[in-house]
DNA sequence: TCTACCATGTAATCTGTTACATGATTGC
DNA sequence: GCAATCATGTAACAGATTACATGGTAGA
């Protein structure tokens, strides 16, 4: 499961716990991963069970801040990583993307409506775009490994958007079927 | 549930039975979609109880071929679909991706088996971009939907391997941290 | 006081994958 | 006869998401 192999990773950086674990995923890998808490907690137990990480610290909730539980690498742990690291990944990169298949299947529907669709992801990525650009600027001082992660990022989304706003002029161009079915709608 | 609809989106096209249904998604939509057994069988059920499709003809073993379930989109089916057609996506984007994860902790492991573990990845979608560029010529007479996913499927290979090309040269010009870490693998 | 955020956790559900079981047909 | 492929199906497992429950702290 590679979500472990994600927590084992950053708190090979330093000790964290299982909030910080998260946000942290959200902030520096969003673009690439997510994470929920059902996922984290359970996994970190399961870390702690197979001695890979363990836990250094709990603030209990009477001396101050709110019970935390600072979790860190073990020796045993920091060795199972690096073997991990240095194991070609066992799955291949699956990328699954409501918008395409909806994209796949535009000649049945309207083009109208397919159109306001594609403005709405365009909408979408621009926005994401901007993110990923302002990220990549604070990630530059970090590993090279990690601004060129940020750079795949900005180049992908780039690309996407230039294909959706082709696609979209290209359906434009394209001669619809006639419309010869008088297409009654007859919902509900 | 997506896979519901890209069969349901199949089956628009024409009749089809179950493993027809696996063998079109891979051939047609393998780059951004997959599909098993395990969800297309008990998939097709629950379409059948819905009343979105139903079991047009069943070839019994006796009569010839192998048991065949011909299944076709009812009317309650098509206008589901339409319906979700015109509904823009639930939904984001989900990459998921295990190499880009590893190379994330990279700056952990060795430079020497990092660059073998992207030269595999290099390997891997040299090959894909083949046969993604093969792809793309079968699609050129299809709809401009479909030409166009296959369009993108092969500029983001390319985007990709232009990245992990340059990748690999520039980690090479980094400056490792200076061998000082007698990094002993204690293994086994 | 109330809201936002920090923090941990569990249960239910949904999705997806793998493995298994069965049996027919086609071509060698 | 045997292997490959066509064809349908189930069970077990793995992975991920959502909803819920609890409670603390900080600041308006």
């Amino acid at each position: 499961m590679s979500i472990k192999y994600a927590i084992l990773g950053l708190l090979n950086y330093s000790d964290m716990h299982g909030y910080r674990i998260k946000t942290h995923i959200e902030n520096n890998f969003g673009h690439m991963w997510s994470i929920n808490f059902g996922q984290i907690y359970p996994s970190l137990k399961e870390l702690e069970k197979d001695g890979l990480i363990k836990m250094r610290e709990k603030t209990p909730s009477d001396s101050g801040g709110p019970h935390k539980k600072l979790y860190s690498i073990t020796k045993k742990g920091r060795s199972d990583f690096t073997r991990w690291l240095t194991t070609p990944p066992d799955k291949p990169m699956l990328i699954r993307d409501p918008f395409l298949l909806k994209f796949a299947f535009f000649s049945f529907g309207d083009i109208e409506e397919a159109k306001k669709i594609i403005d709405k992801q365009i909408e979408l990525f621009d926005a994401q775009l901007k993110r990923r650009k302002m990220n990549r600027k604070r990630w530059e001082r970090q590993t090279v490994y990690v601004r060129l992660l940020a750079e795949l990022g900005v180049s992908q989304n780039e690309l996407y958007l230039k294909w959706l706003r082709r696609a979209k002029t290209e359906i434009e161009q394209t001669p619809r079927p006639s419309d010869t079915s008088s297409n009654k709608q007859g919902g509900k």
